[in-house]
RNA sequence: GCGACCGUGGUGUAAAGGUUAACAUCGAAGCUUGUGGAGCUUUUGAUCUGGGUUCGAUUCCCAGCGGCCGCCCCA
């Protein structure tokens, strides 16, 4: 090892190391994910984190790709980006096998995405992003559906309605305005860009002149005088049918992106001081064209576990930790190891988690350790238990004591001994 | 890419242009050779890196790196 230079532990810059007690939180927020998209009937799918920069470069600016992607070339001198979103693999995914593929389309997945930029509150170089979608249907049942899951996931982690508000809009309200004004093509993303970040920019009125000139007021004016329509009403009341009272109409809603063709919808965070986006989504039903097929009509979202670490815990819905280890094995002397170690496997076998205690520290010690590992139960083995066949069962929380055979542990564990 | 603030043991804090950088906590050992949470004793362990100013820099200055926050951007 070379001394003039210390390796560091920290992790690489922007990413994160899961310690159990964070990777606990992780595996909360996936859970919770994962089941409530189970429960819509939602499958789940999965690729390599590696794409061919390709992918990104007809639907993504090349700023984008070219700044804030992780891209390298491999051995083979082929192009490779570390994806920085999912979206773009499932069309593929989808394009690739769509006459196998029976539609509508459930589908979900929690991949960790890359991208090179500087960090911030709630932004890292590396983060985990569900991604649910509902293909091959283009009715006003799947935005609705898809909205009800975004919502069902907020209340599976404990968020009370009026702790979030689900803000729609739909971007068919946007063209109408565009082709009524006579705004070009070339402007509109542009214009829409604008009107994303309208209420957190400054001088929006300035910028949006210099990009389309004395339509600028016209164009406002048109939007803001258009509340809702036909069919975000429709929305709305499918939305209350099945649970869902915190939506509202918001024509200020574009979202960043180009290729969204319909409903647009953003969660927001109501808690006093940041009233934030936390996370959106919205139709897209032209994306499977770049790879030369149909046009499959989609409607999803994305949902970024940084994002719902932070309102977890701004909103105190953070899980408090609890070990998959219940019970540990304190060994009193040494020749009581491989006694401890046949205990352990005999109780595997009834399907307890146990781990046996090799540091040969004392008993005390072994027990502090137990307890600072959160784990429930001890039991200690010896020469005492060895000779007699009984088991004293310790609750470290409640430092409640009960004495079985060995053939009982199990059982008393999970019947939830005091 | 731009800007603000910050960088002292594992963690949280303190101090000072000049003797041995302090306190708490955590870790290790013991008081206590079969039962934890308290107490006491002992003990390991730190000034991000490089350059400059200075007799002397961990302290002041500059750069880098890192953190955090904002901007840009957000596929």
């Amino acid at each position: 090892m070379n001394k003039d230079h210390q390796l560091s532990t920290d992790p690489y810059k922007g990413v994160r190391d899961f310690y159990p007690a964070d990777q606990f939180i992780q595996s909360y927020i996936f859970e919770h994910m994962s089941r409530t998209c189970e429960l819509f009937g939602y499958e789940e799918y999965n690729a390599s984190v590696m794409e061919p920069t390709d992918l990104y470069l007809s639907k993504t600016s090349s700023e984008i790709i070219n700044d804030q992607s992780y891209t390298f070339s491999d051995r083979g001198e082929r192009s490779v980006t570390l994806r920085p979103e999912m979206t773009p693999t499932l069309a593929r995914m989808i394009a690739g096998k769509s006459r196998d593929i029976p539609f509508p389309a459930r589908w979900y997945s929690i991949p960790n995405c890359f991208r090179y930029e500087r960090t911030q509150k709630g932004r890292l170089r590396e983060f985990w992003q569900l991604n649910a979608d509902l293909l091959g249907v283009s009715s006003i049942e799947a935005d609705a559906e898809i909205i009800a899951l975004a919502h069902a996931i907020m209340r599976s982690f404990g968020a009370d309605e009026r702790n979030f508000e689900i803000r729609v809009s739909d971007r068919r309200l946007l063209d109408a305005a565009y082709d009524a004004i006579g705004i070009d093509a070339d402007a509109r993303a542009d214009v829409t860009r604008l009107l994303d970040k309208r209420d957190k920019m400054e001088d929006f009125d300035g910028k949006l002149a210099k990009v389309i000139g004395n339509n600028a007021q016209r164009l406002v004016d048109m939007l803001d005088s258009t509340t809702s329509t036909a069919y975000l009403e429709q929305l709305r009341s499918q939305l209350n049918a099945i649970g869902v009272g915190n939506m509202i109409v918001d024509t200020k809603i574009a979202r960043g992106f180009d290729y969204y063709t319909g409903m647009v919808f953003e969660v927001f965070d109501t808690s006093g001081e940041n009233r934030r986006s936390l996370f959106g989504g919205g139709r897209y039903d032209n994306l499977t064209q770049m790879f030369g097929g149909e046009a499959i009509p989609a409607v999803g979202f994305g949902m970024g576990d940084v994002t719902m670490r932070d309102y977890l815990e701004t909103h105190n819905l953070m899980p408090s930790y609890v070990p998959t280890t219940e019970l540990m094995l304190c060994v009193v002397d040494a020749s009581a190891m491989s006694h401890a170690t046949k205990l352990a496997h005999d109780l595997r076998l009834d399907d307890v988690s146990v781990a046996v205690n090799f540091s040969g520290k004392k008993i005390g010690d072994q027990i502090r350790q137990a307890d600072k590992m959160k784990i429930a139960y001890i039991i200690a083995v010896g020469e005492q238990e060895r000779n007699s066949g009984q088991y004293t069962i310790k609750n470290l929380a409640t430092g409640h004591e009960l004495t079985t055979s060995a053939d009982k542990i199990a059982d008393h564990l999970f019947s939830a001994m005091g």
